[in-house]
DNA sequence: TATCCAGACGACGTTACGTCA
DNA sequence: TATGACGTAACGTCGTCTGGA
């Protein structure tokens, strides 16, 4: 890890900490960091074939997944960040999967009864049976025609002024309603993007498979797919954004760092420029007391932190004695996806 | 064996939609 | 009710890698 670091005043030592830190409500996320040394963790991880996504891309290293295709990775990830929601996730298994879903239809348009997570309109997820053409998509590229296709003419979920409009009274008649308004709309507006919302079943599943490996091999891919009622290109893109959100927070998790260390090495400097003043100062009053061996700078050889050993007046002057000289600012851990600190056993 | 090419895939930036205050 | 901010699904592009010709 390099630092840039300037000696002397560093108000603003990185243009990018100005950046705004907010944090997703609903989220928590622990960080780690690892100073060279795989820790047992980042092992395991390796052997079980997890592909970690740090934020430092520079040193990837390859893993395998199921079709011995590669994946790029980071050797030891300085900072791990994991999102977490802050409810917890119910944990399935393969065995006992709840999907597919009781579909809800929404509420609030009068086509079926549900709860929060329904203030939808119908369920754009629960799409005639697609498996067919899913598989021909999962097989072709991402953005293959008949993804595409699939994507625009299979799909219509109806806005809330639209529902809020329509006063439909059958689901089946909504439904085809819609499906046939929207077929119009298209007719005359062209080609529209559509965009549903995940349920929140549907996310946490797919928050628990991203903390499995967070790439999908093209098998991966389409049984969550199918287990969740989506279609590849969907969990696909869905597994890319949360890769792209991951390495957003890691950014500002590392830059939130490095600010901290920016601002402990700014003090450091500080006192170290005033016990400089004042050992000269000695100097010039009490010449033959200089006699002594003066500040030494001595670096760590694990970390390549440079450590002061002070004089006795320097160290009564400050308390770098505590921290060993040592910046004393708390380096985040790093924690593979499934053993966040809660979860770690004694070993 | 080296080179070219097509396909697949991930990263990245952007757009557009839904939700909420 | 209108509006702006925010989160995020979806898209387009580019670079990289791989396997086959």
């Amino acid at each position: 890890m390099e630092l840039g670091l300037s000696l002397g005043e560093a108000p603003k030592p990185f243009a990018f900490m100005e950046k705004s830190t907010k944090t997703n409500k609903g989220l928590e996320f622990c960080m780690g960091l690892g100073v060279g040394v795989n820790t047992r963790e980042e092992k395991e991880a390796a052997d079980q074939g997890r592909c970690l996504q740090t934020f430092q891309a520079a040193d990837p290293r390859r893993c395998e997944d199921g079709e011995g295709r590669d994946k790029t990775v980071s050797a030891n990830p300085p900072v791990q960040l994991d999102l977490l929601p802050l409810a917890p996730v119910p944990r399935y298994t393969s065995s006992q999967l709840p999907f597919p879903w009781p579909v809800d239809h929404g509420n609030s348009d009068g086509c079926s009864s549900g709860q929060a997570a329904t203030t939808r309109g119908f369920d754009v997820n629960l799409l005639p049976s697609t498996d067919e053409i899913d598989d021909a998509a999962a097989v072709d590229s991402p953005n293959s025609i008949a993804s595409s296709f699939q994507m625009e003419f299979s799909i219509y979920r109806g806005s809330k002024r639209d529902r809020e409009s329509s006063a439909a009274p059958a689901a089946n008649d909504c439904e085809a309603e819609r499906a046939s308004s929207r077929a119009s709309d298209e007719e005359e507006n062209g080609l529209t993007r559509k965009k549903l919302r995940l349920s929140k079943e549907q996310s946490a599943f797919l928050e628990e498979s991203f903390k499995e490996h967070n790439t999908l091999n093209p098998k991966q891919k389409l049984a969550l797919a199918k287990q969740l009622n989506l279609r590849p290109r969907q969990v696909e893109v869905w597994f890319q954004n949360r890769r792209a959100r991951t390495k957003l927070k890691q950014t500002e998790v590392d830059c939130e760092y490095l600010k901290r260390c920016c601002e402990t090495l700014t003090e450091e400097n500080r006192k170290l420029h005033k016990e400089l003043q004042e050992l000269r100062a000695l100097k010039t009053s009490h010449p033959f007391y200089m006699q002594l061996p003066a500040t030494t700078l001595t670096m760590c050889p694990s970390c390549e932190r440079v450590a002061t050993t002070t004089t006795p007046a320097a160290a009564a002057a400050d308390g770098a004695s505590k921290t060993g000289g040592f910046p004393a600012v708390s380096k985040p851990r790093f924690y593979p996806f499934s053993q966040q600190p809660h979860q770690s056993t004694a070993s």
